[in-house]
DNA sequence: CATGGGATTGACT
DNA sequence: GTCAATCCCATGC
């Protein structure tokens, strides 16, 4: 996709990458879950400013922000708002949808919904690296496409992000309904008690739903 | 120049 | 559930 589209608001942004397609080489996923970070909060790395870690997050719409988490994975951003405004979408699952064998060898792992499960998983699998920091996400190697023509717009769950210790109530993590591939379990969206039903339908990490950070 | 702190994951108790 | 791995960089002396 062109700049304009990530050229908005960056929540906008995080809720219409959802269906989307990440392509790198051989492989490409659905992406089924995202967060958006914006310069104004303290959860982003642009809240301080523009400095040298962070000069990629006010760079132009549409540019990949990739950067070394707790000093081990990589994590995929797509940069958004106007050049000069340091916001970001964190791609934080895919649904596997080619290239499956080659995503298999780089994480070690079969099953399917451990593949991408994860910001740092999906980079792996993908063979994303820090050294496509600041590239274009439109002309490569890593591009983020429209979903197929005719495909329905997906249902999109909202709730609070995770693994940060600021601004942490902003609803500004969202994901397909579906989350059999998501990162971590979704947080329950009713207030009745559990019929067993959640449990049953999320294989996705040991425990049912509820947080653990 | 020394130190602290992560937008996480996987192994272990 | 708990915890170490591992490294860039922002901050403070």
């Amino acid at each position: 996709m062109k700049a304009e589209f990530y050229a908005r608001d960056v929540c906008v942004v995080a809720r219409e990458l959802i269906g989307c397609i990440v392509h790198h080489g051989p492989c490409a996923g659905v992406i089924v879950e995202t967060e958006a970070y914006h310069e104004s909060e303290p959860a982003c790395h642009a809240f301080i400013g523009n400095t040298p870690r962070t000069r990629t997050l006010y760079a132009a719409p549409g540019c990949a922000y990739v950067y070394r988490s707790y000093g081990v994975h990589a994590m995929l951003n797509a940069v958004a708002e106007v050049e000069g405004v340091g916001a970001g979408v964190l791609i934080r699952a895919l649904q596997p949808l080619v290239g499956i064998e080659q995503m298999r060898e780089r994480r070690g792992v079969h099953e399917l919904e451990q593949l991408c499960a994860g910001p740092g998983r999906l980079t792996q699998a993908l063979g994303i690296g820090l050294e496509l920091n600041g590239t274009d996400l439109d002309r490569g190697p890593v591009t983020i496409s429209p979903p197929a023509a005719g495909t329905p717009p997906p249902a999109i769950l909202a709730a609070t992000r995770v693994g940060i210790t600021k601004a942490v109530e902003l609803p500004w993590r969202f994901a397909s309904v579906d989350t059999r591939f998501v990162s971590r379990p979704w947080p329950r969206q009713d207030g009745s008690s559990d019929d067993g039903a959640t449990a049953a339908r999320s294989p996705n990490r040991s425990a049912g739903a509820g947080s653990s950070r």
